[in-house]
Formats: C-alpha cells, sequence, structure tokens
DNA sequence: CCATTCTATGCTCTCAAGGTATCGGTACTG
DNA sequence: CAGTACCGATACCTTGAGAGCATAGAATGG
C-alpha cells in the first residue's frame, strides 16, 4: 500500500466507474482493475460492491475514502510547504536582540519581515550580548540585533545604525544643571553599568572614555538590566553613561545630557554564516533594503 | 512521490545514515541513496546535508521530518481503521425506534452494545412507526426498533418483546373503579388514538379490539405523540388503549387498567436484508442473545 | 600516506505494473 | 427473444522502474 493506489481509491470511489477512473488515472481499465483488487486484498477489506453493471463503496470503503482524502491532502501539503521552508517563505526564525540598544530597531525589523513572510514564526529572545554571541555560535538564534562584533569571521554582519553614550543623572545632581559633559566631570562620581561579562562592549566604552580624561571609573553598582540602571540613578545612587536610545524613555526624575566625543558603536544584525535557516536570508535583504529606516535620528 | 519514499526518507532523517537506513528498508545502499535523491529531485528541495562522513537534515528537512511522520501514522490508522470498520467493530449505526414501544427496550440494547461496541458511534432517531418504515427502505437507518412488520421480505427482523393494549383514564371517569375491562365497555366512549398514517399496527389493534366487541370506535382526537394521548386522557377529554409499557410512566391523576383478551404486538429490532453496515450485526447477536433481558416482565 | 568508512555512480537484471485482446455477465431495445 | 452495448475481470505479453553488485571518489584518523 502506498500513496498511489490511494489515488487509485479516491478516483474510484469518486467516479464509481473503473472505466473513467482509469483515465483520470492516466492508465487503461485492466491493470487498474488490478489495482484495485490489489488494494482490498492487501487491506483485507472490500472496499467496493460491483458487478458488471454498478460500482458502490462499501461502508468500510466509506470511511476508508473519508480518511484516504485526508491523507492525500496532507501529503500535498507537506510537498508545498517543504519548497515554501525551503525558499524562506515558511518556518521559524529565532532572532535575539538587546533591546537596550534595539528599542526602536527591533520592532521596525520584526513588522518589516512579517509584512513580507507572514507565514514564518518570529520567535523574539532578549538576552544580554555575551549570551546573545554564545547562543549565535550554539546554533541556538538564528540571527541577532546585538552590538556588532570585533571578531567576525564566523558570522555575516550588517550594520544598521549607531548609538552614542549619554549622560543621565539624578534632577537634583549637580550635573543637572551642566550643558553638556566632558569626561572630566566624572571625576569622583559614583558610576552604575553594566558587568563586564553581560555588556562589555558598553562597559569598556565608559571605561574607555573615563579613562581618555585621565579619571578613574569607579564603578559602586553593577546591576545587569539598563532599565535598573536608569532606576538606580533615578534614586539619586550614582550616575550612569548609557545609549543615547534609551534616554527619550526615562522618567521626569532623570536628566539626560549629551557628552562630548562620545564614543560610537554600531549596532549589527549578524547571523551564523553556515547558517542553514533560509528564512534569515530575507531579513538580510531588508536590513540592507530599509537601512535608512533604523539610523539615528 | 508516493508513502514509501516518505518511509525512506524518515529512516535516514532518524538514522542520519545511508547504508543503516537503506538496512531498514531491507535493501543495499545504492538503490537508496537513488531514492533519496529521487525525493530531492523530485521535491525541488534539498533535504540532507551530506558528505561521505557525515548526514545533516536541512532546515526544510526537519519540517518534512515532522509532516511526513504526520501523514505515515495517519496512513497506518487508516488502514487499521478501515479494517475495524469492515467487522463491524468502529463506525456509526443509525438506530430508529418508537420510544412508546420500546422505552425499556433501547436503553438496555443501547448499554449493551456500547459495552461490546465502544467505538461505534450510535445515532438514535426517534421517529413514528410510518417514518421508520420508510427510513429502513431508504437506507436512512441501519436498523430500528419498531412493531414487527407484516411483510418483511426486505427486512431482517428479530422479536425482542410483546406488548398489548391497557386502557387508561382520568380517575373521576366511570370506568377508574372497573377491575378490569371488556370491549362492550367501551361503547360511546371518546377515544384518542394516533392516525394511521402514524402508528397503524397500534390503530388498527384499538379498531379491532372494538369491532370485535361489537363497539364502533368513535376517535375524538388524534395527536402524534403516545405522551400527548396520556396528557389529554389526564385532561378527561376521552379515553385511550396505549402499550403496557407506557402505563408505568403515567401521572397519578390517570389510572390505567387491563383489558380482556388484549390483542398483543411484537416489537421487534428490524435491518434492511441488504444492509451493508457490518455494525448491524452485532446488534442482531446481542438481541439473540440477551433475548431474556427485553421481554415482558 | 595508507586504511577505513561512507556516499555516489555505472552496469546488469528482474519483476512489478502497464497495455492489448478478450471473456463473461447484465441491461436495454426493437 | 435475439441483438447490442456496456462494464468489470482475466490472460498474456511487454517494458521500465528499481534492486543488487562492483567500484569510484571523498573525507577522516592513525
Amino acid at each position: 500500500m502506498d500513496s498511489r493506489h490511494l489515488h487509485h481509491f479516491v478516483a474510484l470511489a469518486e467516479t464509481l466507474h473503473f472505466g473513467r477512473a482509469a483515465a483520470r488515472m492516466n492508465m487503461s481499465q485492466p491493470p487498474f482493475s488490478r489495482q484495485i483488487s490489489s488494494i482490498e486484498k492487501s487491506l483485507g477489506v472490500k472496499l467496493f460492491e460491483r458487478n458488471s453493471r454498478n460500482v458502490t463503496l462499501t461502508t468500510a470503503g466509506e470511511h476508508f475514502l473519508h480518511d484516504s482524502k485526508a491523507i492525500l491532502a496532507q501529503f500535498d501539503a507537506a510537498c508545498r510547504d517543504v519548497q515554501l521552508v525551503a525558499n524562506g517563505m515558511k518556518g521559524e526564525l529565532k532572532l535575539g536582540f538587546m533591546m537596550h540598544v534595539a528599542n526602536r530597531v527591533v520592532p521596525t525589523l520584526v513588522r518589516l519581515y512579517s509584512e513580507q513572510r507572514p507565514d514564518v514564526r518570529l520567535i523574539l529572545e532578549e538576552r544580554t550580548p555575551v549570551d546573545i554571541n554564545e547562543m549565535l555560535l550554539e546554533g541556538a538564534l538564528d540571527a541577532a540585533i546585538t552590538f556588532a562584533p570585533l571578531s567576525a569571521q564566523h558570522l555575516r554582519t550588517i550594520s544598521l545604525t549607531t548609538d552614542r553614550l549619554r549622560l543621565i543623572v539624578s534632577a537634583e545632581h549637580r550635573l543637572a544643571g551642566v550643558e553638556s559633559i566632558r569626561p572630566s566631570d566624572l571625576a569622583g562620581e559614583s558610576l552604575i553599568a553594566a558587568p563586564s561579562h553581560v555588556a562589555p562592549t558598553l562597559r569598556d566604552a565608559i571605561t574607555g572614555y573615563c579613562a581618555a580624561g585621565g579619571v578613574p571609573a569607579r564603578f559602586v553598582l553593577e546591576p545587569w538590566l539598563q532599565h535598573t540602571i536608569v532606576r538606580l540613578v533615578e534614586e539619586g545612587l550614582g550616575i550612569a553613561l548609557i545609549p543615547e536610545a534609551l534616554c527619550s524613555e526615562t522618567g521626569p526624575k532623570v536628566v539626560s545630557k549629551p557628552i562630548v566625543d562620545s564614543p560610537e558603536f554600531e549596532v549589527a544584525l549578524c547571523a551564523p554564516l553556515a547558517s542553514r535557516n533560509p528564512t534569515v536570508a530575507t531579513l538580510f535583504d531588508i536590513a540592507k533594503a530599509k537601512r535608512a529606516l533604523f539610523e539615528r535620528r
């Protein structure tokens, strides 16, 4: 029994006529008759009641017709779907990102992608930069929006936007009134930043910026999430240098200030070069075509 | 593409080794390799990434594996089911009945049948005797519990029980005190009975009984349902001769009386002799084996 | 660099499956 | 009632899809 037999069976069940059913199967009646009886023999079940004048389905045949149609439909669907999956029109795409650098980029990219590939299920995974790198290596992510990596020989990378640091302080802080900030302004201040094993790019940028001004960075609190950092600054527990993209979301009790000669860091779309997931290509196509939408305003 | 190809594909997807997968399919490796590439060619999709050292599924292949397993499982299930249906272990059985003669018989038979054939869906159709006969002829019912038909050459019939007539009158009626009823007692009374085109057997029995006593039957009301008849008698609008089996369900305002020399009528299980529904046989087997359970107490 | 392992390919052969002709049975028709 | 048309089953022949064998070619490990 294989699916071609099912086609034969359905043809006969629908026409109730050996000759016409055989024609529909592009074959002559005698071998078609043999096919039908071989089906019945292999199932051990009589599917048709027949004599030389008319053909009718048995009760078992009626049930089998129902099942057969369902199976054939599913078969067709599977063959169509596998082609869609291969073309990246359907499937799953696991996209990692860091919201604190991508709060504008991710929603836009997701919207554009969903419009173009509605049958691809986007699985969004918000993680820390270090986690994202690891997951990209392991294949646990198909792509990610993160800081442009330094060593990218195993990654395909396309730059989406750049971000820079901005100072946030409590509204009561002495720096709240200063127009723009220089490294020397940070001398003696209590800094809040994510630890190096969570967001090395940011951490290095902050440390580097202080060092450039000859000021040693003094970190008093090291939460993992950027939103926590904002809250702690709000409470007056320290000051912080955070990505500009995040500053629009701070509350009224926090003041943000531009800093002079801020280091810039790239935010990029990355995917393993070895990725076999065909849905990824479109993501890069969109990133390239609509790059203007992601750029810093 | 047919289902044997799916088996090959699944074997390889599960072993990820051409030689072992071929062995599982009871064939040698070279033709197996050709089968796999013919699948890929006919789908136009690469399902495996392979070199001489290892074999892996592509993303499309993973999806297709999932679908293929589902299809093969459904295929197996369909082949098993069609055999169950042919053996009457599974399917549907449309059973017609008249509750007013079968209020004890139907629940018992249904219970016994459901215990023995849990996968057969019993579809119960409560109809008038004439409807039932018509539906049996048309094939709209697979079997029915009804009055034993007079002409049964096209029906298989097995007697389940017999019933007889009993008089019901309102508690205030002059016959309410009489011990047992003779035809002559009915002289001049207003009778209530279902019309002949609804329940000819009952109607004829009533008319015949009156005629035997030399009393013309005078029908004043002719509802279709036996329960309606009981209600009308309860309201004092007439008297009625109804099947004994129904009398236990009358309320306190109605009195039932045995009648002398009541005609008896058989209640039987009937099915078209030409019935092709294999579930019917078991129904008759039960009716025969458990006949004692259906007999009038 | 050789041995080993695994997939791909070339060649041969066989049998499953298709085609043609025809039989046997049934219903309609004049 | 004979004749005809139609339909499914059977007999026989034919062919090509698919199986096996031998082996090439590629990759890995010692």
